[in-house]
DNA sequence: AGGCGTTTAATACACTTGTTTGAAACGGGC
DNA sequence: GCCCGTTTCAAACAAGTGTATTAAACGCCT
């Protein structure tokens, strides 16, 4: 039965995620998991092996969650767009109940281990090739491949800032003006107009933020 | 003589960047600064207080390296957008050789401890309140206050990105490609041009990629 | 029931950790 | 020279670490 094994994998997600590798200790998962001290050793061999699985568990977990949604043939670049930026910046900041996975997988994209290259193959790169082929609906074909990369890196970017730095957001924002502008769903409207008016697809914000400030972004909650 | 305190100070640093603060071992920073095992407890009573130190310094060191620089009156906005981003992408992932200092305060960005106060106050909010005046002299009056501090986010953003996933980069982009199209002065020209074609300052970037590529990316090295 | 592979359990081991200790070495001031 | 505060040093300490070992408990087949 493997029973433990997954309790095991199930305590040490949280726990690597918030102490990282080294400063987790196999006696503080085994006590959370409720099993014997020896059982790391006896299921992973070493706490190592039992770090990558649970890397690679985190990450199946994360694109299970939230996933990109598929879109029709029709679908507009716009929407595509704006879809891809929401389910990034939901992985990242949404679902905060069971967050330790992105939290975990921060570590691994600040200081890549072992565990690393599998998840970059797997999961980034997979990503961002979908977003550049949304990309390449809407730039000329004489773009040249590196500034496409350059603006996926742009998107990705304004999203993973609210991820690493959310601390420093909640102490630079006050309190009132975060709960009321800084959701999820509004902080993901903000930053797919900004990549469309970049792109030209939209109006730049300037003139957006000059007639009412109603239109422009839409409250989805 | 205050010797090998500050050769303590200098040794904890890049170990303290590297592996954070309870993956770095007193005996590591001893060793390397050539001082007895003894010192860090008699100069700074314990790890910790060498640590917060360390922090201190770290962000002392980063803003002598790469000071903004400070614009005549009638520096167009633009200029400054773009001195800002390029400044930040100096600070991230230019001066190669010293650039202990942004890993270490990029760990206390990610997990914020004791010494993150401090730093976000006499660092980050003043940063925050540089660039938010750039952004008012290109937004009009009637833009609300938390799309400013979104649109800087995103600026800040995108810089921040080449140094959390600087690795991942690596790994997503050709070596050569890199080599010849991803330098910091060149990142930084691509973000400002993201930044001013979102607010309408330049044309969108779609139809600057169809003309010829040339123009677009000032080269500066 | 009995035997056997699998899983759990308690404990021991070797090692590293941060910190402390006490003595030795140093450096000026009288 | 001698004293005394400061600094260095080697060694040791206690706590905590990952891992190995051993025996006991379990589940299941014939």
């Amino acid at each position: 039965m493997d029973d433990t094994r997954t309790k095991l994998l199930e305590a040490a997600g949280p726990i690597f995620a918030d102490h990282g590798f080294q400063a987790t200790t196999v006696r503080d998962i085994c006590q959370r998991a409720g099993v014997n001290l020896a059982s790391v050793n006896y299921y992973f061999g070493d706490k190592e092996r039992l770090y990558v699985e649970t890397v690679k568990r985190a990450h199946g977990l994360a694109v299970d969650q939230v996933p990109l949604p598929d879109w029709s043939d029709d679908t507009p670049p716009e929407v595509k767009l704006r879809d891809f930026v929401r389910t990034l910046i939901e992985r990242m900041i949404g679902v905060k109940h069971a967050s330790w996975q992105m939290r975990l997988m921060m570590r691994e994209i600040l200081q890549p281990s072992a565990a690393c290259r599998e998840l970059v193959e797997s999961y980034f790169r997979p990503h961002l090739e979908v977003l550049l082929g949304i990309l390449d609906e809407m730039l000329p074909a004489s773009a040249p491949e590196h500034r496409r990369a350059q603006l996926a890196f742009s998107l990705v970017g304004q999203c993973l800032y609210y991820r690493v730095a959310g601390e420093i957001v909640n102490m630079l924002v006050p309190e009132e003006q975060r709960q009321r502008w800084f959701s999820p769903p509004q902080l993901a409207d903000h930053i797919a107009q900004v990549m469309l008016a970049a792109l030209g697809r939209t109006e730049p914000l300037s003139t957006q933020l000059q007639s009412d400030c109603a239109t422009g972004v839409c409250h989805t909650d």
